[in-house]
DNA sequence: TCCGACGCAAAAATATATTTTCTCTTGCAA
DNA sequence: TTGCAAGAGAAAATATATTTTTGCGTCGGA
């Protein structure tokens, strides 16, 4: 019909849309996901929404039973301190190649995101405000930002892969229960650190950026699939 | 009940037919990939085809270019090294991981596998003989082995997507130019290593054993997309 | 009252048809 | 002879129809 984004298939267009929706959580986690409801939804055909689902079960997103359709990954904590885990492993290695190879557009563009980043944060907490739109997807330049100048491209795929992941989980705490936290200093501690070419301070200052973050997201009342903070009750969880 | 047998879905024996056949290198890097030939070929109707391949595409086999199909993603010597370099990188972990975690299972598991691969060996050598197919599979089977232990789910599916892509290098240099090498004794030296517990020595071990292979690849005279190993000539690839 | 089998409805999987887009070729003009 | 353009053919993208499977509800028997 109208001509709205040069060459962008339809696919990819659903496909981006659903990764949208799931990261932002419009779709909860567990949740099955039929395939004609969300083809009239974003006004596609089935095929093209079965595509796009294929794609994002690669991607670790929706995960495909056979002959039962498609559902949302579940979350649990384990997969999240697992997920911590080797998402801190490959962005501090990332963010010290970037360190080693950087050079001055590398420096440039860690400051320009930095500064922008820095602009946002005094605004709304609604989870949804444009603000906040804003700000995660600033938030997203940020450290790609900082791992910019590794130039493995293997790493850079690894590691944007699992930041997805993680803002999963990030966007289900709701309103960010950030108690006491200033997110923008342990920010600066980074950059000024990478920027100081300093891998040690920069890694460690980065491990702790992301412990911290799913170390609140642990502590946060998200509803998880296994057992509660609390681990008295002895429910049994699924 | 009866018993479960995974009815798999015929989208599933598609792509899982297609991995194999790409890894294989049935379909050379960078050839375009026409749906309804393939779909001739397997049987199998041009969506499941097409959804088969967009599962692919998220997992780094094949590119989709948009109003223009899909393609096996090409090769280079720079992917595989960066290829390597990462690999070494997450196998280490996992094995390390699996060290420090295994139990007399694990350790069970080792010695066996290593076991029936030091039977293979001796055999004939052409690049698709039953024979190299079960030493590949056992291959696959005694690295799966060694990582077996390592409780990070995450860090393993890292691993097994980056064997995946190693796997179709390797496939590629047709029959193994293994010069004066001995396999065997790379792989004694890390399950060895690994049963100690000695850390160190098995990471390294295995990081020469990736290594070895990767430089015999990089010497190999597969028809690389970039330049030939030998950079006299500056004529610009592709 | 409880267990099991049958059947109906909904949803997914597959196949087919239609439309759109690209590419290759051919022809015309400079 | 070369370069551009228009058209024909092929292949991909999308939509629609058909088949199969699953899940649930109900009915019948023990």
């Amino acid at each position: 019909m109208m001509h709205d984004m040069p060459h962008k298939s339809l696919t990819a267009r659903t496909c981006d849309l659903l990764r949208e929706a799931i990261v932002r959580a419009r779709y909860a986690p567990g949740q099955k996901l039929r395939i004609d409801q969300i083809g009239r939804e974003l006004s596609a055909s089935s095929g093209a929404v079965r595509e796009a689902l294929s794609r994002l079960t690669a991607e670790g997103l929706v995960i495909a039973e056979p002959q039962k359709g498609f559902v949302v990954s579940p979350i649990s904590r384990r997969d999240l301190q697992e997920l911590t885990e080797v998402r801190i492993a490959v962005e501090c290695r990332c963010l010290a190649e970037s360190i080693a190879q950087g050079d001055v557009d590398w420096e440039a563009r860690v400051v320009a995101v930095r500064h922008r980043l820095a602009a946002i944060k005094g605004s709304a907490r609604r989870p949804d405000a444009p603000e906040v739109r804003r700000w995660h997807a600033t938030h997203l330049e940020f450290h790609d930002a900082l791992a910019s100048a590794c130039p493995n491209r293997w790493w850079g795929r690894l590691r944007s892969q699992l930041f997805t992941q993680s803002e999963r989980y990030r966007r289900l705490s709701g309103p960010f229960d950030e108690t006491g936290r200033d997110v923008e200093a342990e920010h600066n501690a980074i950059a000024d650190a990478a920027l100081a070419r300093d891998v040690e301070a920069a890694t460690a200052a980065l491990t702790v950026h992301l412990s911290r973050t799913t170390e609140i997201l642990l502590n946060s009342r998200i509803l998880f699939v296994d057992v509660p903070p609390a681990p008295d009750s002895g429910g049994a969880a699924d």
